[in-house]
DNA sequence: CTGAAAGCGCTTACAG
DNA sequence: CTGAAAGCGCTTACAG
């Protein structure tokens, strides 16, 4: 029953020790319908038994599939990538394929060396968010050497391959509606950047949902940059020191959104009172927030789920076209926005 | 410059063509002082140029060494584990070493599989928080199996191996003890569980903090279980309704804390004027929640990066004793706590 | 249903 | 400083 580490156990010890060649062990292991039933339990058993370790290294180099699954996103202590993955994770797990994670901190050299190590692993696919600046040839030099990719919450201009994220011009257009159907006519947006396919699309949702209510979009009523809690928070001056006091804040995602009423809580102002503010994502951490945060559900376990199988589809040799599955995300109307007061 | 899957390159294909042995190659490609510069220049600029990928599967299988640490904790999800994550990610880049993710949710099941995966894939070792009831043997049957490990944040007793985490009854006495120090007489402490080592050592560093102040300590005064904001907030209802009213809370940890506040603001009482409440692990969030909350810092970042310096330690082949090192906790006073207010 | 043998792409003594 | 050859531990045609 010991493992031990005295002679490394391998496939011949099995074979040599029970009479049959290294071919039946192999099989009987995989539980080949070509070995009898008699013999496969014979070697399973004493595999078991001697602690027998395969050797996957081996059977890659052999078969040239590893079993391995890159995921590549932006930081994962970003809840929101935190939730994909959890559900890429349980989407991998029962393959049985092993998933090796990075952030690249939208780094592209971070990036890149971690793709070299998919590659030099022979990984046999990759989910990725790419970094900003992923250039289109990076992409297609995966695909080249055999890497199957598919993109999850953000374009690659020109690239070739599946990408799954939510339809971001119409959900922020969800959020922005909410507020003026209250009553605001005076409304900003905090943070987000020009630098990726989602935040030119959620900006241009915002100014194309104002411009169909004829409200004027103001230049300075854009705060970018903001994407965490942190980043919120500190942009709450700023917000507040607005010309002509914005009633309301579509911000660009629920942490922004927890950052900034905690901002607006601090300054002695009631957040959802005295100012509405939406999130987008809807995060766990939305609906148990004070107030509870009026959001947009960006379909985040839709996303894991479906690149996830997108991916398995490939690696099973499946060649369906690319669908560019848009996910239509939904308003979730919480505590945090209300009509607009006097200040 | 194309990659290309044409002819698939390996080293024998540079040293064709370039009329020199493969071990040349292999030399050259890592800069072995073997090898003539002229030569090295030669071969890295035409592999370079033909777009040549290393295998590393083939090498691992010659040398045995995978360049794989797997990195194993209950969920990536928790920012407590993000933290450390973060911190062991730059370690171990800078080591040149891929690491692989799993969460095991507790699940000794889903750990074991996981542990399968990097005994197969040959991993270097292992950096990792065991899930509530793992046997020693199982650490055992790793080292056995020449898979060394670091663990983090938990012990398993009677594991021979580094373990690097927090002094966590010295900790939960630091909060305790500024909790008595303002005045309060009635303190009640939310949130984890006696089945790891990291619980029974809160709540024990807990009860002696009362004791030592000649404080009672009432069972009920305890509310097991919470270990998320979800689970702090939802368990506001218990905690509101104790008896003889404790007029704080001591948390597991700044989840519970944060949770519990949204819950005690909720129900129309102001967190840190009518209810002290502190947490533990001073995440990030702890500092800009509202209000700021009063924590005791764990140092995540501390413990991540001496787990994965002592792994890359073993991994070079220093076999010092095991020094089990605990981080010393420091008080952050902030705005969640104050006097006890008449309730 | 089972076995003998080649080969996946590297690295490492060993010669020269 | 460079080359020829063995071998890491599997799997896969190919025979029988």
């Amino acid at each position: 029953m010991e493992g031990g580490l005295a002679q490394k156990i391998k496939l011949s010890t099995i074979a040599d020790a029970l009479g049959v060649s290294t071919a039946t062990v192999s099989l009987a292991l995989r539980d080949s319908p070509l070995v009898a039933d008699a013999t496969r339990d014979r070697i399973k058993d004493y595999a078991r038994a001697i602690g027998y370790i395969y050797n996957r290294r081996a059977a890659s180099l052999r078969t040239s599939r590893s079993g391995i699954v890159g995921v590549v996103v932006h930081d994962i202590m970003n809840p929101f990538f935190a939730e994909i993955l959890r559900s890429i994770e349980s989407e991998l797990d029962r393959s049985g394929q092993t998933f090796i994670l990075s952030n690249h901190y939208d780094q592209l050299e971070k990036q890149r060396t971690f793709i070299d190590t998919l590659l030099q692993l022979g990984a046999d696919g990759v989910i990725m968010s790419p970094a900003i600046g992923t250039p289109r040839e990076d992409i297609e030099m995966m695909e080249e050497n055999g890497l199957p990719v598919v993109l999850i919450a953000r374009q690659v201009e020109g690239a070739l391959v599946p990408v799954f994220r939510g339809d971001d011009a119409y959900g922020i257009g969800l959020a922005t509606n909410h507020l003026i159907s209250l009553g605001h006519r005076r409304i900003a947006m905090i943070g987000g950047t020009d630098q990726t396919s989602t935040g030119r699309d959620r900006y241009r949702g915002y100014v194309l949902a104002m411009e169909k209510a004829g409200l004027e979009v103001k230049p300075d009523w854009r705060v970018p940059g903001p994407r965490t809690k942190q980043g919120g928070f500190e942009a709450t001056g700023q917000f507040l020191a607005l010309k002509d006091k914005p009633t309301a804040a579509v911000c660009w995602n629920d942490l922004v959104a927890i950052g900034l009423m905690n901002g607006i809580a601090r300054a002695g102002l009631v957040p959802g009172v005295d100012i509405s503010v939406t999130g987008y994502d809807d995060l766990e951490e939305a609906a148990i927030a004070t107030p509870a945060l009026t959001t947009v559900w960006n379909g985040q376990r839709e996303v894991g789920r479906r690149a996830a199988r997108a991916l398995l589809d490939r690696l099973g040799g499946n060649h369906e076209p690319v669908t560019p599955d848009l996910i239509r995300p939904e308003l979730h109307v919480r505590q945090s926005t209300g009509r607009p007061s006097q200040r």
